[in-house]
DNA sequence: CGAATACCTGTAGCGTTGCTACCTATGAAG
DNA sequence: CTTCATAGGTAGCAACGCTACAGGTATTCG
């Protein structure tokens, strides 16, 4: 996968893999690579800075947990950030409707 | 269309659109809106950069020419660009599914 | 026991790129 | 003579994903 093409869209797949269930950032990169078939490897420094600006701007909630040993941070949609979800979704949906349209299916 | 949902797919669109015949900017523009459905509005301002920005990278070749006492840049695919529109077509269908995966089609 | 690997979180700084705002100019229509 | 469609362009900004770096614990394997 190359660099930049995920652009205005991490977000929505930040929110969509925390959906069924809170998650801390590693196993949120996990989960990623789990759920594209092994295609994407999101690198911590995209992730970590990513979900503070979800938690600054009300879409996560987030608390630390100990387990064994090591410090979690873990994740979890607001209601806000289930509405932006929802939001996002029809807009990649959208986006991609149109970009297929203007590239030609072939 | 919210701003920057194109990211890293604009050039892509704009090979496309010169596929079929040479045009210059303001065509180009009329094409995309055209092909879109008309959701598509892309400012004059990022289409003139990103077409020089591909004439430099040599995906386009460019002349200039007086059509009714108004000049014009006419934009035309170089063979390299034409490769690239292959490449970017592979890429963005591959984008598109990994994305559609992670956020699931519902 | 020591080393490597997985697990886990983060920051600093960079480069790309689409956007807004602005400027110039001609031809046609009203 | 003003307004609109046509036509081209620049300057500067903000957002964001990336690389590179930094620090730490637990497990596994030789």
């Amino acid at each position: 996968m190359k660099a930049d093409t995920l652009r205005g869209h991490l977000d929505a797949m930040l929110l969509a893999v925390l959906e069924s269930e809170p998650r801390h950032g590693y196993a949120i990169i996990e989960a990623l690579k789990e759920r594209s078939g092994g295609t994407l490897d999101v690198p911590t420094g995209t992730v970590y800075p990513a979900l503070r600006r979800l938690e600054r701007n009300g879409y996560l909630r987030s608390s630390w947990s100990n387990v064994g040993g090591r410090e979690r941070r873990t994740y979890s949609l607001t209601g806000s950030g289930t509405r932006e979800l929802a939001a996002q979704r029809g807009q990649w949906r959208q986006t991609a409707d149109t970009i297929g349209a203007v590239l030609g299916t072939g």
